[in-house]
DNA sequence: CATGAATGAGACTTCATTCAT
DNA sequence: TATGAATGAAGTCTCATTCAT
């Protein structure tokens, strides 16, 4: 159908703007905040001219919104088919679902979308329905059944849904916010390992602080092992 | 009310208008983020018209770093103060920090400062320093602190300090920021009753979410390690 | 109440300025059209800049409203007033009401606003309401009625209202037109005087093309007298 | 004409191509104005692109400019042949151009060009000259010729040509007007039958708003000098 | 001939800040 | 001190026109 793909030519550029643009409004929303980004530059780290922007999205508002789309819904999207699929212990599922979030999302550009929604949603009440439609709803519907599925299985006691869901989802949003704020300034700030972060914040969640007397466990790394 | 005999209320209202204008700006800074803020808008709350704003205070970044200032270091160093005076179990400490932190902070005007800290802080470099220095270095301290206690009495288990800390903070420095974001919003988000989600928090930081009898809890550290 | 008005002081020009602004928009309107007259040039033209005119009119489209209202709405109303009070023969009334409409607005600036809602109200579907309410309505309630009064009085014939209105006021808008498009270009145009044609144009309409034989009239004159 | 068994449709399309375009421009033209019709939308209707559009005309002007040229001058040609031909009293002749008129141009797309060129001429000057030469001196010939015609046999009173022609010309340049401004728009505007209208319109310029019985009229001239 | 992606000047409007009163 | 009129840089978005394909 094409021709032999020699040169970028206009064709193929076409093809890959939206791409780009994508990209760009990505690093610069995540950087400035929504408000603070000017659609210019987001159309010059795109290589291209103000107007150029304008052809592939209808407002800023709307190039955000696209942004959250294929940055975020999707990989939501993801989670739920790969719980939906997943046949062995709640607590490996919970396991699984939050370190493919985080490596997915939380750690990428992507966590700063966050920030933004944060920051700005009361600002632009449109956004308000969009994000909760598109994230917090699926989201909430992702890890909220996971924790039903635990106890349905006699895995997890019972615990508010909501709630624990919440608590379950708040400190890995908040290391995102943190990484693109106050983390993301040349200033001293406590030293922090995101991957020990997260593993402690799993293990509590799953164990407790309280200390204790040891009992039978499944090990671990054969089960991760099987996921991976 | 009146002028009175002379002009006690002018007077009075001279001096307080620096606190008026907080006020009004830490209103407004919270609702809408600090660049969305128009300065008229503060002074109008404020009483004031436009230009005494910029009698008292040099630009509106100097506004918000008044507000900042004034409207934070007091409360962490009370809570620090608790912490240094109490004398039963740590678990306890933690609840009572946590609950108070929630009812003065959190659940305050004062905890929207975090949504435009972290919203804003890298579109205004020179604020991320001072905000270290007046909220995360002390917050940190307070909370580590605790939980070190309680590791140093045997009441906790070993954790990696700051990020145990972090996991702690960051549901409830979260249900301040959704408070003053997508919680403000008038759209359908799922439920949540922010007692519970607290409660639930403490219970599950303590507990865990495993379902197993008490005394046949298993050792967090051979865990951890099998998953590392 | 005010200083002795002696420099332009920043009070009195406060006061001018809207009417400055009124006065450089309608310059402007009148000259280019709506949509064509920048909003930049009006307020340099009224000696400001861009700001200032929003201090004063909400938008662009603000201004022109006001401008109609000021320049036509208000005498019309002036009109009616006129009619109201007459006591004199009907057609006499219809004379004085179009040569003072002519005087007021047809031959002055103001005229020019008929070109620009005759070509822009399809473009801003709120201005036709605006202008329907504003001007067609109370122009139309203003001849109707003179005609209507000069067939109940037995002065004029029976004919259909809103058409002979339209047929009367048609011709003077039109001259109106005229006078601020092809009338304003320097180009070869018919000779046309405009207060011949505003009298050949109400005698046709009292009197009629047919030659016929003469008969017993009052005198013009004595009552144009009368009138001024 | 095709280029025989191969491909007769493209040949046509493309032999088309002016003919569709100005359709299309016209259509637009006279919804929008000039200004306000974007290149693009014209060559959309017209069912081809942006750059063909201007491989058949050199601007968007000299498009504008080609839809008057095909539009307006052998419309009015044909009325002055009419004139030319016709031998029954003048009278006779004014209602059936009129009426022709209506039909042919007035009521049908060519008669929003008159709001184009009124509204906008003055923002393009050389269409000014152009438009003069076109319509307006050639329309004016035809009617002032036929109240000529009418004066000379005796038919029609003496009145002043150029302002008698436009009293006649008015009202129905401007019920073209009307359609295509105020009259497309959805508000309420008081009821007016067009054929009505110019029945009325005809019947007043022929007979007069005064009651009075019909041999008893008065002279024209008579009434004229007093007024003057 | 035809396409449509790309450009960039230019329009409206906002708002932090200044300064004459 | 206090006011609020005024400024003008800056931001979003549009659209006539060009030109590589």
């Amino acid at each position: 159908m094409q021709r032999a793909p020699s040169t970028p030519s206009r064709q193929r550029r076409k093809e890959a703007r939206p791409q780009e643009l994508l990209n760009a409004a990505l690093e610069l929303f995540v950087e400035k905040g929504f408000s603070a980004t000017r659609s210019e530059e987001v159309a010059t780290r795109a290589g291209v001219s103000k107007g150029t922007l304008y052809l592939y999205f209808q407002s800023k508002e709307e190039l955000f919104k696209a942004v959250v789309r294929t940055r975020v819904s999707a990989l939501i999207a993801e989670g739920q088919q790969i719980a939906d699929r997943f046949e062995g212990p709640s607590a490996q599922l919970l396991r699984l679902l939050m370190h493919s979030w985080w490596q997915r999302v939380g750690n990428s550009q992507a966590g700063g979308i966050f920030k933004i929604i944060i920051a700005e949603v009361r600002n632009f009440p449109e956004l308000a329905q969009f994000y909760s439609d598109e994230v917090i709803v699926p989201a909430q519907r992702l890890i909220a059944g996971t924790l039903q599925r635990g106890m349905q299985r006699g895995e997890f006691r019972a615990v508010p849904l909501n709630e624990a869901t919440h608590t379950l989802i708040a400190p890995m949003l908040f290391m995102a916010l943190h990484k693109h704020s106050i983390g993301a300034c040349p200033v001293m700030t406590p030293d922090m390992n995101p991957t020990t972060l997260l593993d402690t914040q799993i293990d509590l969640m799953l164990h407790g602080l309280e200390a204790r007397a040891p009992s039978a466990r499944p090990k671990m790394r054969a089960t991760r092992r099987a996921v991976a």
